[in-house]
RNA sequence: GGAGGGGUGGGUGAGUGGUUAAUACCAACAGACUGUAAAUCUGUCGUCCGAAAGGGCUGCGCAGGUUCGAAUCCUGCCCCCUCCA
């Protein structure tokens, strides 16, 4: 336990991918008394997703668990209700009881590919918030002033610019340092953004005659943007539940000076390490390419699995470096025979295309649906299935493509068009109009959009 | 209770009766380039018809109204902010 290890141990765990520790000298003393340590960790569940800016946090309480310390786990099922202040998003449905468990154990799902389940203990606010009455509230509150709430950067910048704040945001601080007193934590983990509510934690606890809790704040992630702290509601995140392609791609769209940053708070690459790949960016003695197909595989194999970030690394290649196509897309399933049919028999009906496509998967059978009844619209549109050899069919792709979702609108379709981004096995399309088409084939829409046809019949 | 300000496309935010499908920026998407889904450059960015020129439709909190014509004016409603009490 903790009487083993070293102080130079201790001055990664309290300075690597820490932004600040309060106060750093007592959280010293107590890792070296060799007691079990209760580490607070707070999440909301209205917000079920963690993405790799949490990640930073989380791996920083594996640390923590891996001296022994046990991590308490504070499901927000109140403090949900008022959603997190920074999110500024005022309008946030409340939750019903159904959907804050399941948003908790989606999060605890996630939770636990970092955090050892073992040494975890989760606690629910509802324990004992659902007994809290106006009384305990009114208690609770007239504990702070005003002013010392709008001493919290965000909500005074928002009263000052007079955008809404509400009374219960005020709140959420109180809620959350309540929790630290009921949890009896020794220290609390949060984003740099969540000092002040840490701050509160202290105050309260000491306020109703405990310890206060001892503070560590990891730094915020940049997301994939470049420039904003990594968030949901920014869509710059890179979710930890991401399949490994998406997960390594998005890795790789980081802007080059993010791939040190990524690797000193999210990897368990070596100092000496991270001293040398700064020392090949600087002098430019690698392309940092390489350097982020590193942290990507790095990454990936985190969350996912050696063998995963080597399939993820190999699509990337094959992929985006050398166009090719990828081994598994999406597929559109027809009837080539049917589609024949109703493309000569103009009157068919929509009820005998729903029959015939009883078997198929709702989404697929609409989409279908969708594709005949346009052609059924006008009569140049018709197609002659006899001029198609057989094995093939006419097919107008951008017709195709609207259907499948590949493309979102008619517009869309012929800007498209226009720049030569769509291509139908291999070779460019530049103009609407049918096309043969055999099982099988692809179409792609610029780098990343696929679609193979297949014949259901075969 | 009183006085005033405001709600615009995914986001920020211009626009106060026609030249506005709506400035700008961001995001997004595509193309070029590249050993990166980096960077850079170029373009696109409501939707439908059309090869195109062009033409429909929908759209500036909600519902009505005035007008040849409304994001812009009027009425009611909803929501937000500020000050006074």
């Amino acid at each position: 336990m903790a009487n083993k290890v070293t102080t130079v141990k201790f001055d990664t765990l309290l300075n690597r991918a820490v932004t600040e520790v309060i106060v750093e000298q007592e959280l010293v003393e107590m890792l070296h008394s060799g007691r079990r340590l209760r580490l607070k960790q707070g999440f909301d569940p209205s917000c079920p997703d963690i993405h790799l800016g949490h990640a930073v946090g989380l791996r920083k309480l594996r640390q923590f668990q891996e001296l022994g310390h046990q991590v308490i786990l504070v499901v927000g099922d109140w403090t949900a209700q008022i959603g997190d202040p920074s999110g500024e998003s005022l309008t946030r449905p409340m939750l019903s009881p159904a959907e804050v468990k399941a948003n908790a154990t989606t999060y605890m799902q996630q939770f636990f590919k970092v955090v050892d389940r073992e040494k975890t203990e989760v606690r629910w606010q509802s324990e004992w918030f659902d007994k809290f009455n106006l009384s305990d509230v009114i208690r609770l509150t007239s504990k702070f002033t005003v002013a010392q709430l709008l001493a919290r950067e965000d909500f005074n910048r928002r009263y000052k610019t007079g955008r809404p704040l509400a009374l219960t945001e005020l709140l959420y601080p109180l809620l959350t340092a309540y929790d630290s007193v009921i949890v009896e934590a020794d220290v609390e983990f949060g984003g740099i953004d969540q000092k002040f509510n840490c701050l509160m934690s202290r105050e309260l606890q000491v306020m109703m005659g405990g310890t206060p809790e001892q503070v560590l704040l990891v730094p915020l992630l940049i997301g994939t943007d470049g420039t904003h702290k990594m968030s949901k509601s920014l869509d710059n995140y890179i979710g930890v539940d991401e399949p490994p392609k998406e997960m390594y791609g998005k890795i790789m769209s980081l802007p080059d000076n993010l791939i040190l940053p990524y690797f000193e708070l999210l990897t368990d690459t070596t100092e000496a390490e991270l001293e040398e790949f700064k020392h090949k960016i600087n002098t430019e003695s690698i392309n940092p390419m390489l350097l982020k197909k590193h942290l990507a595989r790095e990454i990936v194999t985190q969350f996912h699995h050696t063998q995963a970030a080597q399939e993820a690394e190999g699509y990337f290649i094959k992929v985006f470096q050398k166009r090719d196509l990828p081994e598994e897309m999406p597929i559109f399933p027809l009837s080539f025979t049917t589609y024949r049919h109703l493309v000569e028999s103009s009157h068919s009906q929509i009820e005998t295309l729903q029959e015939l496509f009883n078997n198929e998967e709702t989404h697929q059978l609409l989409t279908q649906k969708k594709l005949f009844s346009h052609f059924h619209k006008g009569e140049e549109k018709r197609l002659s299935a006899k001029a198609s050899e057989p094995g093939q069919i006419l097919v107008d792709v951008i017709d195709l493509s609207l259907v499948a979702g590949l493309i979102k609108s008619r517009g869309e379709a012929k800007r498209l068009l226009k720049k030569g981004a769509i291509e139908v096995n291999g070779n460019k399309i530049t103009e609407t109009g049918p096309i043969a088409i055999e099982d099988g084939s692809v179409i792609r829409v610029g780098k990343r959009r696929f679609l193979r046809l297949v014949n259901i019949d075969n």
